[in-house]
DNA sequence: ACCCGGTGGTTGATGTGTCAATTAGACTCG
DNA sequence: CGAGTCTAATTGACACATCAACCACCGGGT
């Protein structure tokens, strides 16, 4: 009944090649990601959590934002963003400042050298994802691996949800 | 000169669609794995880290392996294995054997608890990939997913050689 | 005015990953 | 054998993520 079995839709556990797919999408992303960080990290000393943090500061009016926004920007927690804050803050990359219409609140923005760092890391960055991603692929695999992230995340979201 | 600039192969920060589907990519993918690891860790109590030793481990002839061969069958350095077994020799779930033939190495092996927890996690862990991977694509994106990965890492390999 | 629930943000504990340095046994060659 | 070298594994220091308290302030109701 191995046949019937493997066609049947009620069938709970991946096939061996859904897993090796899997394997593969998994781990590699994960590589990239890691490859890609310590690429950024050794060009400008910056990690791929300061690179976002400095980004979205970059995107904000007035380079600044109320910390809770930042973490929505970007999709972390607020606990996250505190203790990298304080840790960029310690290496003199941003600058906390006191919020005048709400003293529980503080901004965020970046100082002169973090403001240097995040311009020196962009350019090179951006070669590194045309590097490892764009040309690794077809121009019809980059827009596949897009449909299938965006279908996999709402999925997610979907499944989040129930 | 936007158009011809645009068309020309030396260009080297991607286009905006280009880096819309990479982030879509990296970031779905860390979500997803997020969201599988925490899945596993309520079910089962184990983090990816555990599941992975111990899925090797069950692979693996007579259920033990020296530590340095585990390294490499999950791929990891020997310094965050060496930590990662302090941790899940703390929890009781593995044991380090002295290696008879050799006095500076150490031999790795799941305890019952270990095994037990193991064959625990892997059919809902299995179900969760189903569920969260498998099911949210079409067939044929399963496969263009393997393929992507695939050709990614052939290219991230060939990147690391030079 | 006062209490109280909600919110913005921080903190500490713990688990995890990386790097560089270290320990200790194995191996080789003169 | 003995010095130099290689290798297996561990260690310590630090960056990072998550979770569960926690503190201080806001704002609304009475």
């Amino acid at each position: 009944m191995a046949k019937a079995d493997s066609a049947a839709s009620g069938r709970r556990t991946p096939t061996v090649d859904e897993l090796r797919a899997w394997r593969s999408f998994i781990e590699t992303s994960d590589e990239l990601r890691s490859v890609l960080g310590s690429r950024l990290q050794a060009e400008s000393g910056l990690s791929a959590g300061d690179y976002a943090v400095l980004l979205a500061l970059s995107e904000a009016e007035k380079s600044r934002l109320r910390s809770s926004e930042l973490a929505d920007h970007i999709g972390w927690e607020r606990s996250r963003l505190s203790h990298h804050i304080g840790r960029m803050e310690r290496r003199g990359l941003i600058e906390r400042v006191e919020c005048l219409t709400d003293n529980r609140g503080a901004e965020i923005t970046p100082t002169a050298a973090g403001r240097d760092a995040f311009r020196g890391a962009s350019a090179p960055h951006l070669r590194a994802i045309r590097e490892l991603f764009v040309d690794a692929l077809t121009p019809a695999q980059v827009v596949a691996a897009g449909e299938i992230a965006d279908a996999l995340r709402a999925h997610l979201d979907r499944a989040a949800q129930r």
